[in-house]
DNA sequence: ATGTCGGCGCCCCGCCGACAA
DNA sequence: TTGTCGGCGGGGCGCCGACAT
């Protein structure tokens, strides 16, 4: 398939309109990758303003601060009620980010606790759709682009064999709802075609050093302002607004309530713990990898004391994804059923040599110092992690433990049902072309960008 | 004269240099506008966070929250010492904005002192430059760009007759260091030409929703955090850094120690009181318009009281400029030295009137309520004014009152020496053409924005 | 099945001159 | 003097087919 493309008159919509039409929520979760899941309105989230200046730090590539100042009346998490949540792409390099407006409390209402239970469970839609990560060809104003085959039938309308010139239009329209026409050609001189509204998208590979400055407010200056922001919003139980960025840093700073509490209630982590983890793969799927955990300590041991914000520190099975972070938070984490210690990894096997604690060759079934243990665990998970974990429970448990970021950290472990994650980034080229006929303003489309092709179905599927 | 216009090869400057390649001050002054003039690193200048949040309202388009909380601890005017400052300009848009430090200070250093003093003084050096608002055949793909002859003359190389074809190359570095090149072609057949290094900016007219939100923070965060990080410096006397955008918002929030100095303590405002400011004209000239003080108020009774950020209402003489502020800061003024009371302007004796202090028709010279005191203001004003107004002088008054934001607001009336303006900024079109060959990535150049041709003269005659 | 490239048609960028304000 | 526009040449966008993997 090969296409011309060239934008539809925008309609000429009037601004008001332009700017309260929605953005598509199927379009945004694709373009947002497979992992992103917002948690609903109503819902109680858990807030880590940690993870959110680390966002800013990320998106403006600069280190935090050394000298910005502690705030010793913020907690390293703060339990919010999520009064509003809205979907937004930047509209010069369509970008998605979300816009939440958090509201601290202290006492949990249960429809809110029971909501973000049930976010948990209903898993994100499935929606049909495609993603290719660019090609040189695809980026060439001299060639087109080529949907692969099984995309084309999966994604596509049906064929209509009634008009006679092969080439026929596809409409689709854009997280900015501006609408786009291709071209839709097949290669072997048959042609398929059908007119039906489109969506699509663009998941531009992340830009190398980013904005560097907002050229607004000092990098300095918006930590302080994350930090004063949350605890004014802390002290007077009002709302405060965030954004999320899912694809320009890995820190989902706003999590469900029920899967961190989940998380940090029945697992149990400690050293040697083994896990498993979800990640992005190239082409918007996922899979999941394995590592171990090789220490437990605070992020920012001075700023942040006893924060369970990626207090773990982890090594993966895998050396070759060299870009995976290097510290998780637990609720990121999922344990691995199949026995541990039937099978350590290599590398913890001679760290525990190191340590003087095995000695010597022994035999991978004979590690006497964990299987205990283990096996209690074990059996311990299967319980705790009988499918409906009663909410009550975790209700009680919340009375009993005013504060539950508490000081189990070293302790136990034991893994949690949830996954999360986000992508790993790949690295850019430099290029300026058009893609899609897309106007050549937005910058930054080169080969590692992805575009997004999605069969628009009904919209309310996605609860948001 | 015409031109066709290529981007010379980027030279593949490694990023290194390009990232610490200084930026052009000569260029960087033309594009900020006639009225801009940063204090200089080491001296003393005052900052004022009210005006930092305008600025950041301004640029995200949205008014200060109202539920941005109170900074009791923060006065509404920091005396620091300028530690550093740095020009730059969005890659993106070109919008030349500057990076301050400052330091709150509570001993004032004489040479820091002195310094703040000498840059009144050290006037602006005029750099030949020539400024056009560009016209639809200037933006059009179809035409060249046409600069005025005397422009030409003024900003060109002298003639060199002694190559033949017609057409000869300039070239002209902008304000992020690339390289152009300019065809130059005089209309008449008869061509000039030269080569020679210039310099070549781009000033775009306002967008018009400025980036609605910058998808980084809030604007709430953006507000507290300004205020917080303000706070913070103020009570540790440590740096903060600030962003000042001359041309997204005339908000001059850092100004010079000494300007303010002399403002607030050698005159004296009332009702009624006649003075002039200056303004940016058209073609990046200006001029100064006059008006009326009406009203002596805080601008934010609530959140900053007794603060002098444009405590100042005035009444313009000319209505059609309607796009003028209706407040002003002391040190932005001037005084008219023609008599005021001879012909105060009609709408202030009708409002005089309504008061009952005017009754009836009044003759123009009879206006027995104002002219003694007015006399005695006037003999005051020449003495102050007088050339050399002491350093000295401050300084005593400065120890006699620890903070000088004083209560003297609505007492007496002088004018003052010095005069600031931020422009006022044209309406936008849209259009995406390419202007000069520049990239058309660069987004909102239209036919209100300007391009700016400089004669590259020796740097150092712009001390920053 | 899909990425790349030579061939090449056509649109539009951009140069020239004419004309008007 | 300077903004606009018709004429028109050439370069590049973009369509087709060939070929390789």
């Amino acid at each position: 398939m090969k296409d011309a493309a060239n934008a539809v008159a925008t309609e000429n919509l009037n601004l008001c309109e332009r700017q309260t039409r929605e953005i598509n929520q199927e379009l945004w979760y694709a373009c947002a990758g497979p992992l992103v899941w917002l948690p609903p309105v109503g819902s109680l989230a858990v807030y880590f303003p940690q993870g959110h200046s680390e966002q800013v730090a990320t998106s403006m590539a600069k280190d935090i601060d050394t000298h910005v100042p502690n705030y010793p009346n913020l907690p390293s998490k703060l339990i919010c009620l999520l009064r509003n949540v809205t979907l937004h792409a930047d509209s010069d390099t369509d970008e998605v980010y979300a816009q939440m407006t958090l509201q601290p409390v202290n006492t949990y209402d249960k429809e809110a606790l029971l909501a973000s239970d049930l976010s948990l469970k209903k898993a994100r839609p499935q929606t049909d759709f495609f993603c290719k990560t660019l090609t040189a060809s695809d980026t060439s104003t001299h060639g087109g682009f080529s949907v692969p085959r099984r995309a084309a039938e999966k994604i596509f309308p049906p064929l209509d064999f009634s008009m006679q010139p092969p080439a026929q239009e596809l409409l689709a329209r854009d997280l900015h709802g501006n609408l786009w026409s291709f071209r839709h050609i097949y290669r072997g001189k048959i042609f398929e075609d059908e007119k039906q509204q489109l969506l699509v998208g663009i998941q531009r590979a992340k830009r190398q050093p980013n904005n560097l400055s907002s050229s607004v407010l000092s990098s300095d200056s918006m930590h302080i302002g994350i930090l004063a922001a949350a605890a004014h919003a802390a002290t007077n139980s009002s709302r405060f607004t965030i954004f999320y960025n899912p694809r320009t840093s890995p820190s989902e700073f706003v999590v469900p309530f029920a899967k961190c509490q989940k998380a940090i209630y029945s697992m149990r982590v400690s050293l040697g713990m083994r896990f498993r983890m979800m990640f992005e793969t190239e082409e918007s799927g996922s899979r999941s990898c394995m590592g171990t955990i090789t220490e437990i300590s605070d992020l920012d041991p001075v700023r942040w004391k006893n924060s369970q914000w990626r207090n773990l520190k982890v090594r993966w099975d895998e050396p070759a994804a060299g870009e995976r972070r290097n510290r998780v938070s637990i609720w990121e984490i999922e344990a691995i059923t199949t026995p541990f210690f039937i099978c350590p990894p290599p590398f913890f096997r001679k760290r525990l040599r190191q340590q003087g604690i095995l000695d010597g060759e022994t035999s991978d079934m004979a590690i006497p110092w964990l299987s205990e243990q283990i096996c209690f665990r074990d059996t311990q998970y299967q319980t705790t992690m009988m499918p409906g974990f009663s909410l009550a429970q975790w209700m009680s448990m919340q009375q009993n433990s005013s504060t539950f970021n508490s000081a189990m950290q070293t302790e136990g472990l034991q893994p949690v049902i949830q996954k999360i994650g986000s992508g790993e980034q790949a690295q850019i080229l430099q290029q300026n072309k058009g893609v899609l006929g897309l106007p050549q303003q937005t910058p930054q489309v080169d080969q590692l960008s992805k575009v997004i092709l999605l069969n628009q179905t009904v919209l309310d599927t996605i609860p948001l």
